[in-house]
Formats: structure tokens, C-alpha cells, sequence
DNA sequence: TATGAATGAGCTTTCATTCAT
DNA sequence: AATGAATGAAAGCTCATTCAT
């Protein structure tokens, strides 16, 4: 999984080291998601941190850059992990898509603050988002698409667009709660599953 | 048409300020677009602008965030404007409907660098989202929404999860062409027309 | 003598412009003479020519590099033009040999604060020391030195060498005072004169 | 041989101390002769050094200052101790000079780094150079002018501005090899052997 | 003896803003 | 109406140094 003679920065670190690395990103996080990417400063950081210096945040972190991409891959991490767990071995493609719905907004509604820091920094290219990356959040729900129709449970449909509609549906839930914080989120993951199930299945 | 007592700067307006702040506000929408809100300082927009100095932008507004208001309200108007021009009498909900995804896709084709700058100020809370706006916003299409329902034509469902929804999907062409440029905008919105036609008829 | 297509941004300064730049560079000239080139921070030299702020240099100047090619740039230009003025037409090598290293010494004498940071600077690496100011320094010297041999005053020596001895010398002056400020400059430029007349002149 | 009442730190240091000491000098030699003196930071030191932490450095040395001042004497001590070797009896005094010339080129172009090192930390005032240093320095060149001038070997001239133009030219080697790599060491070292010849000689 | 962690001062640079002209 | 000059705060980052372990 490693490119070969590199060394694996991560090893080595040491368990203080870890710890104040995921208390800042956890402040970067918070930061970002009360001040929003652009006021996001080291100092406004090392406050909310309880820091007694931006310096330390340099000592820890080679450069803003990599602060913020350690930011996206946690929070990457967490839903991927989430995801993974929710999405075992499903009946049929409907139940799945079902599934990844819902899952998906389950976890938004959890980790809100997070969201909202993950698409700021989204909208300010400061992820560097590869066709690697792309593929990786975009795959399985393609996947689930193309196998309800090879099954004969889906219609025909361009099976990107669908999973490029579906994924800012589910991404839409912060943007939603951000403007109307008492937003029900499990109703809101009911009627976009509905929405879907109705886009998708086969007509009879 | 004025609260009482205060003085409507914009009635004092020459000829010769306005197009200047004009011209201020489209150089800002061009450097956010390009650089991003976090990066799109006064130097930039005035580089942009062809403008020897910075202090003419702070000359002409009273400080950044009224710049940055000024730029929501352009783009903002442009929309309203266009959509306003699309959305004649429809003879059906479905039609509406259709008219306003395909009108949308249209103008965000058209203005892929307002939108860009659009949704990047959103997300920094460069804008001060009231409700006046909110309503503006997203009120037509559930309107288009509620009127379907009204005469039977759409099933019942949660209009503004619907509208959201929507609204997510046309807004991700741009974001579509950017991770695959090869994409085909007339397909893409004819896809999405389909989808949302299944999602919102009412059951026979 | 300028690079076509370029603009030359030196024949847009204002005379205002212009004056703060002469006064900063004069002020680093002094600050990296009296503390060194490592410690000659923005910081000192806004101290020491009696400015609000570090950002004022930031604001005449590109960057650091750029203030630093300016002074070398400076004081350069002012040898130049003082050694100019001196070597008229000579009668002899001989003479202008002695002509050389005389004016050069006196220069040096009433220059030496220039001086102390035009090597401190050289030695730190911050001037980019390329092949055609080599030639500009070096070669009127070994001019003249091949102009000798060619007429038979001088002895055979490889002039290369002997012209960086003579430079060298000439350059040590500074050294010199820096560790006795109480050297007769105009002794010493008679010491090294004769020192190189009986180095170079022809055997009898 | 102590002032009464002051401890003398250098007899009270282990062995491994003093390797270590020695070890974190010839690291900071290297880092000045690389990036100059004023980017010779700790860190930089620490990584040639393979130290784990800067830490260490100042655990060693009561400040940077110390630090430098070791790398002076370090140098100094062996181009005293290499030159003690050299310079033996010499029949007379023109044998010596000579003698001397070649010895120190030799040693210069046996330590370039060392001496570019040298001559950064000089120019930056990093050095005290109190007098006993000077008399160190220049009096083994003095006294061999002044012991031709003794002996009738030597024309009369003023010794310390002739040692000092010796010196530079000495010290120019490495400088000319850094512009003209090609350059001949061994030519270089006669030319300038011969130079002093004839500009001590006494006259016939 | 050595290490990793932390500190606070300082660095160059960019920022929005003000002001005299 | 517009410009160039200036300001001081804040930015990200590096620094030498200290300290607990």
C-alpha cells in the first residue's frame, strides 16, 4: 500500500505526537466550520485549541497545506469507515441504495460540523481532489446502480448522472441544515429515498 | 419605499460610480472565481480591475463585506432576471418543472465563473443568507412543486427536500464538467428531467 | 541596453518613489554594515530609516531579495562611476596601474560603511555574482595589465592571476579598517602601489 | 593558570561530551560553508549533525554564540597546527615566505569548506576578534617580513599592509577556483610565490 | 545524556483601509 | 474622481531556547 522506499512518516510518530496532531485537526475542524476556510487562521486555530502558540501547530504540521489535507482525510476516513460497516451484503440493488441513503445521512446528521468544514474546504481547492479520490466516492454507488440494472430491477439511466444526482442529494443534507438547523434528518433520508426508488426502478 | 430617516446612498449614484462599482464587482466575481474567496484580496480585484490602486475599491465601497454583498446581489439579480424570463405561463406542472431545470442548466452553463464565485462566498458566510433571500430562492420551485400537487399531477412528498434536491442537481453540472469535461450538458439535463419526472407524478 | 518587449519599470517611478527607495536602501546599507547581513531584519532597517512600519519596504520592494540586489546595485554603480571619472587617458601602463588601485583605494577610504556591507553581502551568498560582472570587474584591470606586457613595460605573468591578486588587495583596505580603524588609507595605497609596480615591472 | 574563583568548564567534560561537542562543530562548519551564515539555524545543524533534536545542540552550548565561537577556534587551531608543522627552519627569509605561501594554499585547498565557513562568520561579526587573536593571526607572516628586512634579505616596506596583501591573495584561491573551476592551483601558487619575490626583494 | 515537546519572539509578506493631493 | 503613499494588524512560518522525562 506504500510506495517503496519511502518511509512511512506515520510510523514513527509518537503517541504525544498523535494526540496533539488529532487535537488540532479537531480544532482546524471546528475553526473552519465557525469561521468558515478563508478566516481560518493558525491563530484562530491555536485558540480554539488551547495553544499557547501558532508555532506549536507549525511544530506538528510541515505547512498549512498539510494540516488541511490531514483535516480531509480524517473526516474522509470516518465516512469511509462508517460506510463500510453500514454497507454489508444487501438483498437487492434497492435495498442497498436504500441503504447507502440513509447511511450516508445518518452519518452527515452525526458529524455536522465536520461536513460543513469538509465542503468549505472543498469549495476552496484546498483538496487536491484526484481522479483516484473521484473514483474511490463515486465507484460503489455506481456499482449499486449498474448491478440493479443488470438485474432487471433498475431502468435504464445514465448510471453516472444518477450517482452524481444521488451523492449531492445525500452531500445537500448540511447545506440544508446549516440554512434550517431543525431540519428531521431521518425524514429528510426517507423522502430522498422514496425519490430515488421511484427514479430508478424498472418500469412495469 | 425608504425607512424613514436614513438616505439612500444609491439614489446619489452618478453615472460615472456606478460604472465603476460595476466594473469593481465583475473584477471581484472573476478573482473569486479564479483564485477563491480565501485568496480574492483587494490587490488581486484591482489587478483584475486594470485599476492602479486599491484604495478606488475601498473608495467606492465602504469596506469588503459590501463588496462581496454587491456581488451576491448581481449575480443573484442575473438569475432572477433570466428565470423570470424563462418561466412564462406553463401549461402544466411537469412543464414548469421541465422549463425550470432546463432554464437553469442553461444559465449555469452560460455562467460558470458567477456561479463558481456564487457558491464560494456561500460557503465562507460571506453572504448574510436572510430569510427575504431564502424564500426568494428556493419559493418558485415549490411553488412549481405545491402547484403539482394541488392538481394531482405530482404524488405528495416534502416539498422543500424536493426542491433542495433539485436545485443540488442542476447546481452539479458545473461541478460534473470540471471532474469530466467531456461531459454532455443537453444530455445531463435531459437525464435529470427524466428523473425528477418519475420522482414527482403522482401514482395512476 | 534594454531587453526588447520588457518595460522598464525604473522610468515609471515617481520622484517619491524614488526618494523612499534611496532612503531604505541607505538605511539597510547601514543597518548591515553596523550588524551583519543575518541580522539586518526588515525590522532594523524600518528602525534605522525612521519608518511606521515593515510593511512600507514590503511595499517599494518585491521582496527581500530585491532590496538586496538594489543596494549592491547602488553601491556598484557608485564605483563605477567614481572609476569612470578617474581613469582618464593614461600615459603609461604604469601609470595606470597606479591611477587604478589609487583611486580605487580612495574610494574605499571615504566609502566604508558601503563597503563593509557590500562584502557582507557578497559573502552571504545574497548576490548573485554572475559571469559578465566578473568580466565588468576584472577585465579593465587585466586590460591594462596585457596592455603593458603588449608594450613591453611589464614582465610575463599570467594577468588573471596578478589582476585578482591587485583586486584583492585593493578590496582588503576595508578589512583592514575594520580591525584598525586608524590605518592611513592613502599610506596603504602607496604601499600596494609600490608593492605592484616592482611585482609587474619588466626585468632591465 | 586559572583566574582565581572561575571554574573551568573544559576540564570537567567527559569524553563523550567532547565528542559530541566535536561532532555538532563539524556539523555546523559544513552547514555555514553550505547555505551561509545566516541560514545556519539549529535545525539545519541538528539534520547534518543526525541529532534528534536542536535540543541537544543547546545542551551542549550555552548559546549559539558559543557555538560559533568553537567553530572559530576549531578552524583557527588547525591552521595554526598545520602550519606549525610547515614552517621548520628555513635558510632564509625568502625560503620562508615562500614556504609559507605554499603551505597555506595548500592547506586552503585542503579545507575549502572549513574556510568558506571561516570567512562567513568573520564578515558577520560572529567572530570577537580581540588582539591576541590578531597577533596570533598575522605575526607569523610579520615576523618573517620583518626578519628580511632584518637581515638585509628584504627591501624596506611597511609589514603589516605587505602581510596582509600576501594573505587576501592567498585567501583568493579558493575564491578564484569558485569562478574559474579549471584554474591551475599549482600555477596560481608559483605566480603569486613569484609576485612576492620580486615585491620584497631588497635592491642591488 | 538525550529526546520530543513546547514556548514566545521574531521573521518576511500581504492585507484592508486611510489619507493627502 | 482617482492616485500613490502609508499604516498597523495579521498572516504563515522559523527561530533559539527551555523543560520534563
Amino acid at each position: 500500500m506504500q510506495a517503496k522506499g519511502s518511509v512511512d512518516k506515520s510510523e514513527r510518530r509518537t503517541f504525544t505526537e498523535t494526540a496533539r496532531r488529532a487535537q488540532i485537526v479537531a480544532a482546524a475542524i471546528e475553526t473552519i466550520a465557525e469561521l468558515g476556510y478563508a478566516r481560518a487562521s493558525f491563530a484562530q486555530i491555536a485558540k480554539r485549541a488551547g495553544l499557547s502558540s501558532t508555532g506549536l501547530i507549525s511544530y506538528h504540521f510541515a505547512d498549512k497545506d498539510e494540516l488541511i489535507q490531514q483535516v480531509v482525510t480524517d473526516i474522509f476516513g470516518a465516512i469511509t469507515q462508517f460506510m463500510g460497516q453500514r454497507m454489508g451484503r444487501q438483498s437487492s440493488a434497492a435495498d442497498a441504495l436504500r441503504t447507502y441513503i440513509q447511511a450516508n445521512a445518518e452519518f452527515i446528521g452525526a458529524h455536522r460540523v465536520q461536513m460543513k468544514a469538509f465542503l468549505d474546504i472543498f469549495m476552496n481547492g484546498g483538496f487536491h481532489y484526484d481522479e483516484t479520490t473521484e473514483r474511490t466516492v463515486v465507484s460503489p454507488l455506481e456499482e449499486i446502480l449498474r448491478g440493479g440494472q443488470a438485474s432487471g430491477e433498475f431502468r435504464a439511466f445514465d448510471t453516472r448522472v444518477m450517482a452524481v444526482v444521488i451523492q449531492r442529494a445525500v452531500d445537500g443534507l448540511p447545506f440544508l441544515l446549516a440554512t434550517y438547523p431543525d431540519t428531521d434528518v431521518d425524514a429528510y433520508a426517507r423522502e430522498v429515498t422514496t425519490l430515488f426508488e421511484l427514479a430508478t426502478k424498472a418500469e412495469q
